[in-house]
DNA sequence: TGACCATATTCGATTATAATCATATATTAT
DNA sequence: ATAATATATGATTATAATCGAATATGGTCA
């Protein structure tokens, strides 16, 4: 059932984080490792993840790769929809890591300056 | 995250085909093993997994314990209710579900005579 | 009381999921 | 070309989920 491999995917933390900040506006994946602080691997895979539910859907521009959410889905499942408007708000994690994503927009970094560690976080 | 109990509770077909037979009130353990056609073992544990993340709850009477939905659950998470009104009734095998459901109640067969195999379906 | 029945729980086997480390691929920059 | 970087993918391990069969528990009824 496709409806049930759209419900596992949601049942993880990272990546209900993901789609949080995701539900933002697109981002690569070296952003969200910087954002979230998770490894390179563990993004990959949640990210692929999330793509394979149809989720989420990706383009590569130059060198990276940036991840957004598929809206077809998002209308296809309004349940999604809900739980992105409704339920994230209520969780304190996210709540923060959008705190960082504010920070992070607003230092005018671009993802090709993350690997020089010039992002830092205040919590 | 109790958020992500509830989301992992419903990621299983089973449960969910549950889930969508008392949506239309109330049952005991014996009347969910003949109409979803499950073993008594995996009615059980499924049926706990949901009383779990509180989107069950139970009550005995007689020797029968009868499940049905926590409406506080459902109006703490509209998510769920999301689901159960727009997502079940697009899955086949819960309208299959819903038909034995109904043949059940019209047969005017109880509980207490399911073990005697008066109850059989068509499909 | 004792037998029976509905339900819960345990056990062992199997499979799925997640994390980590290492490596592969592809693109960009020099 | 070569080096460096972004991302994906094996391989491995640890942990959790699922299932069927068997057993335990606790209530009911003769």
């Amino acid at each position: 059932m496709e409806l049930i491999q759209v419900i596992k995917a949601l049942s993880d933390e990272t990546r209900l984080r993901i789609l949080n900040l995701l539900y933002q506006g697109e981002l690569c994946v070296c952003e969200l490792e910087a954002l979230l602080d998770i490894n390179q691997s563990n993004a990959s895979r949640h990210l692929n993840r999330l793509a394979n539910a149809r989720i989420l859907e990706s383009e590569k521009r130059a060198q990276y790769v940036y991840y957004r959410i598929d809206e077809d889905t998002l209308r296809e499942y309004p349940f999604i929809k809900e739980i992105l408007d409704n339920e994230l708000v209520k969780v304190e994690r996210c709540r923060e890591d959008l705190n960082r994503l504010s920070q992070y927009r607003e230092s005018g970094i671009s993802c090709d300056d993350l690997k020089d560690g010039k992002l830092c976080f205040d919590s």
